[in-house]
This record gives C-alpha cells, structure tokens and sequence, in this order.
DNA sequence: TCGCGCTTGTGAATTCGTTCACAAACTAGC
DNA sequence: GCTAGTTTGTGAACGAATTCACAAGCGCGA
C-alpha cells in the first residue's frame, strides 16, 4: 500500500469524532464540506485522505454516516482491542490509567509498572501495578500491544529498548527526551513542554 | 520576517534540550552532524533550521555550545517568565500544576480555575484554585500570557472563547476536540486519544 | 604562510503534501 | 425520462519542506 502520510491519519482522527458525534445527533449523512468546515481544513483533503483507502462517498448526497464511521474505525485498526501497558506510575501514569477516554475507544490498561517498591503492589486508578523485574516475563505472557513511557526522561531509553526487545510494536513517550528505535517499531511522543515553546515562539514572533 | 514552518519550530526545541545537556556535559561545541544524529534528523536539516534565524556556527568548527544555548533561548523566547494559567483542576490540570518542567523553563503558573465548588479555594499542588466566575477580572487584573485547558470536550470552546475575549493570544488545550479561534491566537492541542489511534493504525497497517 | 581537512551556510533540485478544477455520478422535481 | 443542482473522486498544478551538493570559511600543523 502506498505510504499514508502523518498528517492525513490524524485528520482521520478528527474525522472519526466528529462522525461519532453525528450518529449521536442522527444525522444520516455529511458532505466532505461539512467534515472540512469542522475540522479546520478544506472539502478537497477531506476527499483526498479518504480516497488513500477507498470510495465511500456517494455523489451528489455525501457520505453516510454510519458507513463511514465503520470504514474509519476499519482503517484506524479500531475494530478490535487494543492491550496496553504503562510504565511508571507516576502523576502522568496515574491519569492515564485512571482515563475513561481509552477505555471507550478499545484501548485496555492491563497494567502499570514501577520501581518505586512503594508503588509495586497498591492498585493504581484500578490497574495493578507491577514490579519492573517482572517486565519481560509479563510481556511474554499477556502480548501487550502497546507501551506507555510515564517516566523521567533519564531511564526512557533504557525502557524503551527493554520493551523493545521484548517485543512490543508501538509506544507512546511522555518523557521529553528524543527516543530511538528500529524501523519496525512505531513511537510518538507527546511533548508538553515542547508545545509550550511553540507557543512562547509564537507570541514571540508576531508581527 | 519569513513565515517559520511549525516542524522548524518543534526541532529547535528539540536542539535546545541536547544542548542543555552539552553544556551540562561541558562541552564546548557541537557540529550540526551530532545534533542531527541525536535528532534523529539530517545535518543539512539542522543548518537549514538554523540559517533562517541567522548564522551561528563557525566553518571547519561547529557550534559553540553556549553561543548557540543562548541564540535558540532567544529564538523560541525563552529569555524571560511566561504566565500561565491552567482552567481545570482534574488530574491533567493537576499533573501539570506539579510538574517541575515547566518551571523549570520559565512557565510560571499563577492560577487554576474551576467550576467545582469543592475544589475552589483549595491550593492544588501548591497553585491556588479559583472560581470560573473570576475568569475574566483576574485576566484583566493578572494579565496571563498562555491558558491551559484541562477541562472536558463540551466545555472547551466556551472556556476559550471566554480566554479569547478577555485577551489572551496563547493557548494549550488538552480536551479531545477541535477548537476554533481567531487569527491573532495561536492554539495548540495535545492529543493523546490521537496518537494512540495513530498507533493503532501503524499496526494495523504494516506491511 | 600555505595547504589540508573539516564543517558551515545556502541556492538548486527533489520530494512530499495540499489545493485546484472538472468529469462523473447521484438525487429530486417535473 | 430529462434537466437542474449537488457532491464525489482524482489527475494536474501548485506550494512547502527536505535533501543535495558545493563554495566559502576556519583551525591546525608543517
Ligand atoms: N506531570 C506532568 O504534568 C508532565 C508534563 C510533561 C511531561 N511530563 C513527563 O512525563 C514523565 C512522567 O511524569 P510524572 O509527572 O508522572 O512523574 P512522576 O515522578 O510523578 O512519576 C514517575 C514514575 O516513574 C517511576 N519510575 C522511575 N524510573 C522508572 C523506571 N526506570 N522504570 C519504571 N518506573 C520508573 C517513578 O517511581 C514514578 O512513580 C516525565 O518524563 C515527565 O517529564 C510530565
Ligand atoms: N486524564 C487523562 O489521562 C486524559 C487523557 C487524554 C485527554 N484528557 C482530556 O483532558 C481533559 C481533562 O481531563 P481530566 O482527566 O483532568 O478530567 P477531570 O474530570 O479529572 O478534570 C476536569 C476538571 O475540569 C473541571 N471543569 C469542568 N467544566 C469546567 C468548566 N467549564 N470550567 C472550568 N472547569 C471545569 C471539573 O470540575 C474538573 O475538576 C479532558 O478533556 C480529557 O478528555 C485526559
């Protein structure tokens, strides 16, 4: 398949809510123009994104509702569970198991991990948290398909290439530190802090 | 001055975090080649960033650490304090009213604000909680540089048009949702339902 | 002081992503 | 069934961002 570029996954996303929020509404359809309108961009990406993986739409009328939500969360792999675990269970971690936002979208929290002793043991937010020298073994044996790095930055490579070599596919780093990995294991980072220099630059630039 | 693309803008904070960590280290220069291999970019990309903002490095040389520590400080606007407020004193608005980071960094948080009673009047984390009702007056009167939004979806684009009008030019959201603001505002969101259905995809979707 | 090795800074070339523009396909009304 | 009015799907045009490639500048050692 041709390569699909960052950008248009994550309009996808975008798409994906504001559909769910018209089958709430019972809207039976909607134009690529009202998708746009929403989302902040125009009626011909909006065409463009979906015409990557197929012809959803009917001319004339627009997409039906129903369908297209199907076919996005077909796309997104959000037709099936998803198994994840956090390491660190810390303040981030904590709201994140805690998240019923995940949950809803088939994202399971089937564990948490520290080192803090203090920590191993205590449920956290309902979701049990586990002792870093049970990492590899507990990986081998549940198969999550994702971690979540809630951790000081220091120890973020250093777990990351734990899980790594344990085979998980797909991380997602809260830790604002520069990861690497092999090409066939996906990371994304959400930095806060970055985003908050973007916009001190921004306030910083204006003419 | 040249319009900066936002990708730009994010390597430089990037660049500015491994030179901290130079000059932690004491070195004394660095070349636009280390840089990008920590970046996980190119040389010529790294010199591309830096060049529109002017020329900082010495030929056959590389950069000085400190030279160039205080350039990009300069560039993002990092040279002074930013006041910040949080709205929502969840466990996001709390996770960051902790956080060292920010501080750190010069991101001062003056406030939170909530609609709660319970939680009103309460410090949170050291931050003092006040009532939405206040909103506006202490914007006037506080004069805050960046908003945060840590409060749920339906409410996020009323609470930044409230910020909006009272003046402020910046803002951080957090909610899973697609505000709208004027031109002179720049808004950025952080995600995190996003950029795990942007993992779901990359392993649902890997050849 | 000269030459060599290294690294920057930057136009030019290229790649990638977005927007344009229009034929094709559909509905509805008569 | 025909026409008018919509809206999709998509090549082609455009624009933005990245990469290439190399002249110019600098340090160092002879
Ligand atoms: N709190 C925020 O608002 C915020 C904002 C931006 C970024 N971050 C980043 O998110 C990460 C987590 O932040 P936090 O506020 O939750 O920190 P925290 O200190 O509350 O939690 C970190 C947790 O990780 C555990 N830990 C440390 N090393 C570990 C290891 N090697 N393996 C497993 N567990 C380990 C600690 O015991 C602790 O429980 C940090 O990298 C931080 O910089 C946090
Ligand atoms: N917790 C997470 O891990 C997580 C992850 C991703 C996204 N988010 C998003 O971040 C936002 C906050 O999440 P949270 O977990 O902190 O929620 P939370 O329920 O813990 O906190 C929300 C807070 O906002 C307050 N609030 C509600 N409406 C308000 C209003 N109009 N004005 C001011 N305050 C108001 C509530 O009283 C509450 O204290 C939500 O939009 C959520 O979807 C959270």
């Amino acid at each position: 398949m041709k390569r699909i570029a960052d950008s248009t996954v994550r309009r996808l996303s975008i798409y994906l809510r504001f559909l769910e929020e018209f089958e709430e509404r019972g809207l039976a359809t909607v134009s690529s123009e009202e998708l746009a309108r929403r989302g902040g961009t125009t009626s011909a990406q909006v065409r463009k994104d979906l015409s990557f993986f197929g012809s959803f739409g009917k001319r004339g009328l627009g997409y039906s509702v129903p369908e297209l939500l199907t076919a996005l969360r077909e796309i997104l792999g959000l037709g099936r569970e998803w198994r994840v675990i956090i390491v660190g269970a810390g303040k981030i971690g904590a709201a994140l198991a805690q998240y019923r936002g995940f949950r809803q979208r088939g994202f399971q929290i089937i564990a948490a991990y520290d080192t803090n002793p203090e920590k191993v043991g205590r449920p956290l937010e309902g979701v049990q948290v586990r002792d870093m020298a049970q990492l590899e073994t507990d990986i081998a044996r549940d198969r999550p398909d994702i971690a979540v790095l809630a951790i000081p930055s220091d120890n973020a490579q250093a777990v990351l290439d734990r899980v790594v070599k344990a085979g998980i596919k797909a991380v997602l780093n809260f830790a604002p530190a520069q990861l690497h990995a092999p090409a066939d294991v996906t990371v994304k980072a959400v930095n806060m802090a970055m985003e908050l220099e973007g916009l001190s630059f921004a306030l910083t630039n204006r003419e």
